[in-house]
DNA sequence: GTGGTCTAGACCACC
DNA sequence: GTGGTCTAGACCACA
């Protein structure tokens, strides 16, 4: 896994892991991957999963049964909408229309572009 | 002035420079505070408001006169404003997207805020 | 590591690094010294070593791995010997050639030192 | 008069008044512009052109009489040549040699680089 | 007065 | 352990 040196890894890996929620990918009550399993595959030190997975656990995302691992809890799917609508609405959108403004971008253009990418995937998924 | 603790702080001194730059505040050729001064006022180390100075130097938004002091150089509107730019499309772009795409989240309902605070801050000017 | 006056120390540290990378003592991927490290091992301050290292960062000469130091870049041979290069054909050539001009300095005399001196050093790598 | 940044401007302005007497332009006895006629002509502050002055004289190269202004001394070309030519073998040349070995310039190449350079003056010359 | 460099040391987030 | 930021303050060269 290639991470960006914008954030923090452990961050990263947070965000990675409700992608797999929201998208479905991981159900509740599924085991995800053991913390050194993670780790190994994703070449990061286990301290750092480790942290991720605080990080989630902390906000119910997901849930540790000791000696056995680490399971996605019952209301993930929710938990993760919440938590990350939350954090996008408050932090990310108003710096993002001060942007906008600032540099004078057409929010027409974006919409232009946000569809262009949505094609190109669309046509990824049918490959 | 006041300083959030998610960026650097000379960042942040970096990014209210640019922002003097794009609104036409400070134009090409003017001096702009020296780096005592710009401390002083803000209320932070020096070292910390020459290394905001000379991040924007390195950028050429701004240019130096041997013992006088930094001044806006010449293509400063221009040069700021690729360089938010860039850093805008490349790095907060697509991280804007994949979390709408992520929260299924209404392009047009954006707009619509978007256009909210257009209008409410038209009326702040008229006042 | 004794430094001269006529350049920041930090700068000198730049060079040092560039020599050891072009010299092939530093191969690419391979970690250097971490910040505290070098700082006690020339007698500097740790934050004068940093900024060299952030230097060469921004050179695309070292890349830094998040909680573990800073290793030398892949393509750090070529971007090292571009930099040094630029630097040279841009600011020392230019000079160089002004003073032989002015001082009536004979090019084909220059080119006797030189050889001789690649000469001797052969002498010395043979010893 | 544009001056670069690498060095201080004062003795940029050396160098000019230099190259003025080792071409012959400036004959020793000549009178030479004063601190502010300098000064003005090549924008600088009177007290930079002033430490250059004070600099030259300092290596003999020009000299005061008080109240009339400054001149060219008598063995200025002699001088000059002898101060330029030391500071050019004992600083310039070493670290001249140094970086085209560690760069792998071909001393063939900057010969044929400096004599098109010296074509292409004698075309301007001849203009 | 201007900027620039360096030191010493604290504190932080991260791995 | 790693790097990164910031402060406080000294000292310097330069204009």
């Amino acid at each position: 896994m290639k991470f960006h040196n914008k954030e923090a890894i452990y961050l990263q890996i947070v965000e990675m892991v409700c992608e797999k929620i929201l998208t479905r990918q991981w159900g509740a009550g599924e085991k995800i991957p053991s913390v050194r399993e993670l780790a190994v595959s994703i070449e990061v030190n286990p301290n750092t999963v480790l942290r991720a997975y605080g990080f989630l656990q902390e906000k119910e995302i997901v849930q540790i049964k000791r000696g056995v691992g680490y399971f996605v809890s019952k209301g993930a799917f929710g938990a993760t909408l919440a938590f990350m609508k939350t954090k996008f609405l408050e932090n990310d959108l108003p710096l993002f229309f001060r942007s906008i403004r600032l540099l004078g971008i057409d929010f027409d253009d974006l919409q232009a572009r946000f569809e262009l990418l949505e094609e190109s995937d669309e046509r990824n998924e049918n490959k």
